[in-house]
RNA sequence: CGGGGUGUAGCGUAGCCCGGUUAUCGCGCCUGCUUUGGGAGCAGGAGGUCGCAGGUUCGAAUCCUGCCACCCCGACCA
């Protein structure tokens, strides 16, 4: 592969994992569909964690840490959720390790050490959480529980991606506790509300707010709401998911609480995460065949100042106005690196930070030094235009808001522009095959239809959009009466 | 787990069909000089269990067998 990153027309697939190794976000590791998160890659995973842990302070939640391992038998006390998880998980089945007598230098696992129960390594913290709620809930006095977790999970799937699907990958679940339905309904809508306020505004990422078809919904829950993303190929990727899960943990984990009125009342329970997965989101909404594009928001690194200089003395005047910009963007809040580094030339150091997406670059060179400017270029649209030295800071601000908002437009063009109603099967599978994107049909709400059109066109329902207008109509495969249309895509 | 493909230096690769000098080329890396407003040039240099294990042969990156890993397409999935 050249310098550049090959054009995304063919293969979007090698574009997306080339564009990620490339913008150093991360790498697979030794270990299978596992994989390393780089610097720069975490970097940016931080500042969506404290953006999103900020969130969930503002609504009442509070952090806390459960294990790992979940014994077997608690995994399984929830029977739906436990199927549903039950054919990727990764087992711990012993606890000690020994020389192996056949093969010097070798270890092996000690048959001694095997474990009375084996541990499931949790795919999502639902069965060791509530078991332990179990003991925190006695009184109506003690709920709502409110409490979110940033952990590692691990799914054992059988084809991984970097951040859209690796074997372990870091998320925060959150897992509350109500009185009543209403209430953990509420928390449920709420939650999802966050998620879609958080990746629209801080990740510019337009989503569509709606619920889970039966199917498609998270095992153990009751309701699945969910945001859908629409990637640069026409693909659709679940950016958040909210659950609500109903009695259905209270009751297999016998958690009770005394009501005002003195009755033993199951609890109503919800779950809500959002993974590194909204990387591989963010990668494949925004960047382009030179590399990321970082909202402001959300990029480590928010301006970069390069200098151009032959000589010591020239770089050490050059360092003086740099230095002092610097000082002057981060008096107001913006992430500033000056990149001196002797051992690369400017347009290596250019062409770098476009690699990695970094909003907005200042070059200042000897003509600038003469003149009192400095060359200001911004990623997006890699205009350049030349900025009088005290009327940096004010530009940056104001570009670095003007990037965002016009990422987030562009986004929400191509969005809007790749959902399509379509009324016949034949529309149906023209659109899916030639424009992408989502396609807007009548369903008739059975589960039949509803695989019997993912195994023909390869399209899953997405979601059943939240603002979806009541509208009579048939569905588009079955013919049967539909109420209202949802979203089909073809999905990561 | 089924169908297909690929494993050669940090990365990307040639060579394999038809076995035969010291395993090819590019990027990157190191040293020196010249360069520095868009991925520098020249010169020199370092770096290899040819995925692993057997087998055939005077001789294996190349042929045969087994295994492993990765990629793509299914199944599964945030």
């Amino acid at each position: 592969m050249s310098k550049k990153l090959t054009k995304r027309n063919e293969d979007y697939s090698k574009w997306y994992n080339e564009l990620v190794v490339k913008a150093d976000l991360a790498e697979n590791s030794a270990v299978r569909g596992c994989m390393v998160i780089k610097p720069y890659g975490y970097a940016i995973w931080e500042k969506m964690q404290a953006q999103l842990d900020r969130m969930f302070k503002e609504t009442g939640h509070q952090n806390a840490y459960f294990p790992l391992f979940v014994p077997k038998s608690l995994f399984e006390a929830e029977e739906k959720n436990a199927e549903g998880f039950a054919k990727e998980c990764a087992v711990v089945t012993h606890y000690r390790l020994q020389s192996d007598p056949d093969k010097p230098g070798k270890l092996r696992v000690d048959p001694q050490a095997r474990l009375e129960e084996e541990l499931v390594v949790r795919p999502t913290s639902e069965a060791i959480i509530w078991n332990t709620y179990k003991n925190w809930i006695q009184s109506y006095r003690d709920l709502p529980l409110l409490i979110n977790q940033w952990a590692n999970v691990v799914r054992w799937e059988m084809r991984t991606r970097l951040f859209l699907r690796t074997a372990e990958f870091l998320w925060q679940e959150g897992h509350t506790a109500h009185a009543t339905k209403e209430e953990a309904v509420a928390e449920t809508e709420q939650m999802n509300d966050v998620y879609a306020d958080f990746v629209e505004n801080f990740m510019a990422i337009p989503v569509i707010k709606g619920v889970k078809t039966e199917s498609e919904r998270f095992a153990g829950a009751v309701e699945t709401y969910c945001i859908e993303a629409l990637m640069q190929d026409g693909k659709a990727l679940q950016a958040g998911t909210s659950h609500f899960l109903g009695q259905n943990f209270a009751k297999a984990f016998d958690v009770k609480f005394a009501s005002k009125e003195g009755k033993q009342e199951y609890v109503w329970a919800t779950s809500w995460g959002v993974s590194t997965r909204l990387m591989g989101a963010l990668i494949m909404t925004h960047s382009d065949d030179n590399g990321l594009v970082l909202p402001p928001n959300l990029a480590p690194i928010q301006v970069v100042v390069v200098p151009i200089y032959k000589g010591e003395e020239q770089l050490r005047q050059i360092s003086e106005v740099a230095n002092k910009l610097v000082k002057d963007l981060r008096a107001v809040g913006i992430s500033v690196k000056y990149d001196d580094r002797d051992t690369h030339k400017p347009g290596f150091k250019f062409n770098e930070y476009e690699l990695k997406g970094v909003p907005v670059r200042i070059a200042i060179g000897p003509k600038d030094l003469e003149k009192g400017t400095v060359e200001m270029a911004r990623r997006d649209t890699f205009e350049k235009q030349f900025i009088e030295r005290d009327e940096v800071v004010d530009t940056v601000k104001a570009l670095l808001e003007e990037i965002q908002q016009s990422l987030w437009q562009q986004a929400l063009r191509f969005r809007d522009e790749h959902i399509t109603e379509v009324n016949s099967f034949e529309e149906f599978k023209e659109i899916l095959e030639d424009t992408g994107g989502f396609v807007s049909a009548h369903w008739d709400g059975t589960a039949e239809t509803e695989e019997k059109i993912k195994e023909l066109t390869k399209a899953t329902i997405r979601c059943i959009p939240l603002n979806a207008k009541e509208e009579a109509g048939i569905d588009v495969y079955s013919g049967k009466p539909s109420k209202q249309r949802v979203l089909f895509a073809k999905a990561y």
